[in-house]
RNA sequence: GCCCCGGUAGUCUAGCGGUCUAUGAUCUCGGUCUGUCGAGCCGAGUGCUCGGGUUCGAAUCCCGACCGGGGCGCCA
């Protein structure tokens, strides 16, 4: 374990057949010990891939006696010969002189890695960090990473500002019954489900184009494959809009552009996965709510004007648009009266706002709209949503001093990369889920 | 929260009142084998979610709890 003297480890993608006779070092997890008697193959998983060491009886039949002993999914590290052979995966093995155990794993493993049988979704979170060592389940947080990446790029060469508002706060975000309460020092305190009134108060500083990547909490008890207590949402704001077109066109190319950098970049991820995921061309649809019901109608669903589009009704959009070739496509002014209070009713016809859903494949990305910033015309709408004006006062002052007409948007990053990969349910997606009836690991 | 379905070895499953000393696979352990790559072959091991009830007898039927799957409501 004198690790200064040592040259580090070699990683799979630093060793090839040309190497042969050349003496390294490899670490890695154990996937697999095949015993033949008088040779030994231990298959050792990194990062990138997997590679073989290979043990003679006949050669050192005490290192093929520890080779033998190690457990599967053993971390080890091993000192040997690089031989080019075209019978071993990559066309190389190492004969390794040395073997060690750096951390052994217990037997028998609480999920197996390579076994050929499946494993249940609540067993494999249980024990993600083994579900993990699956390329094909990190493959889907290596894409993630891609999208979000293309997100930022995308904001920042678009003049937003990436902030962070408080997920801590003493007043409810938008008045509902689901937040997550938590004690502040002896005061009643609340978990954010959305950043909404932050981001619409920085709207009258100056910065003009905000964005935010962060958790927001919803304590709604929904047991679906589409809802988590605990979500990434994206969330931006634009002021100085004339209207919600000024922005869509951002949001749409933003993801748009997300979806085509994850297939520029994460080819390799998308191969492990069998996946291809379609780039929507832009400018995407349109649907205006009125029109959306005229489908519903259409399809013999028994919904009126002024009704809010339930599961059922999204999904026979999603079919219908998908018909026509469509996967991601907004839908647009919805009544006023369905819509949050910061909703701004349209000028020529208040039944309806500006407003908007994004829908991917039938589901709900993203929601937003032009904000009503006249400070009168607020007050107005809150008061008849009902809520009590005097929490809102931190919120409201702003709104007396100078707010530009602005508007944004919420987007579920969860959801999208459910999305883009044809996950069965939103947990895939996340690393460490939470639910209602899951809170560790 | 509501409706429907389910809970059998570490994992995934068959069984659905006695014939269950519970099926198969995977896994683990032991044996065998010098080119495996889903290694093969021989042998062994581990289990009916918990608590009540019905019955001569319960993995199996009933009730409750907890957990899981699907759907709904709501939404990102």
């Amino acid at each position: 374990m004198s690790g200064a003297q040592q040259p580090p480890y070699a990683r799979l993608k630093d060793i090839s057949p040309s190497d042969d006779g050349r003496i390294v070092s490899v670490a890695g997890w154990v996937e697999d010990i095949r015993n033949l008697g008088g040779v030994v193959f231990i298959i050792l998983r990194q990062r990138e891939g997997t590679l073989q060491l290979t043990f003679k009886k006949k050669d050192d039949p005490d290192i093929l006696g520890q080779a033998v002993a190690v457990n599967r999914e053993s971390v080890i590290g091993a000192t040997g010969r690089v031989v080019a052979n075209k019978q071993a995966r990559n066309g190389f093995e190492i004969l390794p002189a040395k073997l060690e155990v750096l951390s052994p794993a217990e037997a028998p493993l609480p999920l197996g890695v390579v076994d050929k049988v499946g494993a249940e979704l609540d067993t494999r979170l249980d024990n993600r960090f083994m579900d993990l060592r699956k390329p094909e389940h990190r493959a889907l947080f290596a894409i993630r990473s891609l999208a979000l990446r293309s997100i930022r790029d995308y904001m920042y060469a678009n003049g937003f500002v990436e902030v962070h508002t408080p997920k801590l706060a003493g007043a409810g975000a938008e008045g509902g019954a689901s937040l997550f309460e938590t004690d502040y020092f002896g005061k009643r305190a609340f978990l954010s489900q959305s950043p909404q009134l932050y981001k619409q108060m920085l709207m009258a500083t100056g910065f003009d184009r905000v964005f935010e990547i962060s958790p927001a909490f919803r304590a709604e008890p929904s047991d679906t494959v589409r809802h988590i207590t605990e979500f990434i949402s994206f969330d931006a704001e634009v002021a100085f809009i004339r209207h919600q077109e000024d922005f869509l066109k951002m949001l749409e190319e933003c993801v748009v552009g997300s979806i085509a950098y994850v297939k520029e970049h994460g080819k390799e991820h998308l191969e492990i996965l069998g996946l291809d995921p379609k780039v929507p061309s832009l400018p995407i649809p349109r649907l205006l709510y009125v029109d959306a019901i005229g489908i519903l109608q259409e399809y013999g669903k028994k919904v009126k004007e002024g009704d809010d589009i339930d599961t059922e009704g999204e999904k026979i959009i999603g079919r219908a648009m998908q018909e026509k070739g469509h996967e991601l496509y907004y839908i647009r002014d919805y009544p006023s009266a369905i819509k949050a209070f910061y909703v701004m009713p349209k000028e020529d016809d208040p039944e309806y706002s500006n407003s908007f859903d994004m829908e991917y494949k039938g589901m709900e990305m993203a929601s937003g709209g032009q904000r009503e910033h006249r400070y009168d015309k607020l007050v107005e709408r809150m008061k008849a949503f009902g809520l009590d004006l005097v929490n809102f006062d931190f919120y409201l002052k702003p709104f007396r001093f100078g707010m530009p007409p602005h508007g944004g948007w919420g987007f579920g990053i969860d959801r999208f990369v459910q999305k883009m990969l044809d996950l069965p349910n939103i947990r895939e997606a996340v690393l460490f889920p939470r639910d209602r009836n899951r809170l560790i690991p």
